[in-house]
DNA sequence: GCGTCCAAGATCGTTTGGATCTCGCCCCTG
DNA sequence: CAGGGGCGAGATCCAAACGATCTTGGACGC
C-alpha cells in the first residue's frame, strides 16, 4: 500500500469516476485503474462496484474510505507541524 | 513521502542507530540513510542530530515521530479492517 | 592509525506512468 | 428489434522514475 494509491481510491470514491479522478490527479486514467487494482489485491476485498457509468464504493470500500482519509490527514498535519516550524 | 519513508524513520528512530534499522528491517544500510535524507530534505528540517555514535532525535524529529506512528498505526488498522472482513 | 559510523556515487532491477487498443454495456436510431 | 455509436474500465507495451545494493569516501573517537 502507498500514498499515492490512497490519494488515487479517494479522489476515485469521491468522483465515482475513474477518468474524472485521473483528470483531477493530473494523471491518465490507466494508471489510476491500475493502482485500485493493485490496492484491491493486496487488501483482498472489492472497493468499487464497477457500473457502465462509473465506479461506486461497495461496502467495503465506504469503511475504507474513511480510514484513507485519515490517513492522508496525518500526512498533511505531519508536514504542516514540520514546515511551520522551520 | 513515503509510507517506507515513515517505516524507516521510526525505525531509526527506535534503534538510534542505521545500521542496526536497516537490519532490522532487511534492507541495506544506504536506502536508509537515503530516505531519511529524502524526507528531511521534503519536509526542510533536520530530524536527528549525527553523532559518531548513531542518530538521536532532534526536537523536531521528536514531534515528527508522533505523527508518523500515528499514520503508521492507521494503516494497518485500516488493513485489518479488510482483511478482518473478507 | 584502526574501528565504527553515516554519506555519496555508480549500476541495476522493479515499479510506475503514458499512449494505444480492446472489450462490454447502454442507448438510440433506422 | 437488430446494428452502430458513444462512453467507461481494463489489458498491453514501452519509456521513465524510483528504490535497492555494492562499493567507496569521510568524520570522529579510541
Amino acid at each position: 500500500m502507498s500514498l499515492s494509491q490512497l490519494e488515487y481510491f479517494v479522489a476515485v470514491a469521491e468522483e465515482q469516476h475513474v477518468g474524472r479522478a485521473a483528470r483531477k490527479l493530473h494523471v491518465a486514467q490507466p494508471a489510476v485503474s491500475r493502482q485500485i487494482r493493485l490496492l484491491e489485491d493486496e487488501l483482498q476485498v472489492s472497493l468499487f462496484r464497477r457500473t457502465p457509468k462509473g465506479m461506486r464504493l461497495s461496502p467495503a470500500g465506504a469503511l475504507f474510505r474513511d480510514h484513507a482519509q485519515r490517513i492522508l490527514e496525518g500526512v498533511r498535519e505531519a508536514k504542516d507541524a514540520m514546515l511551520g516550524r522551520r
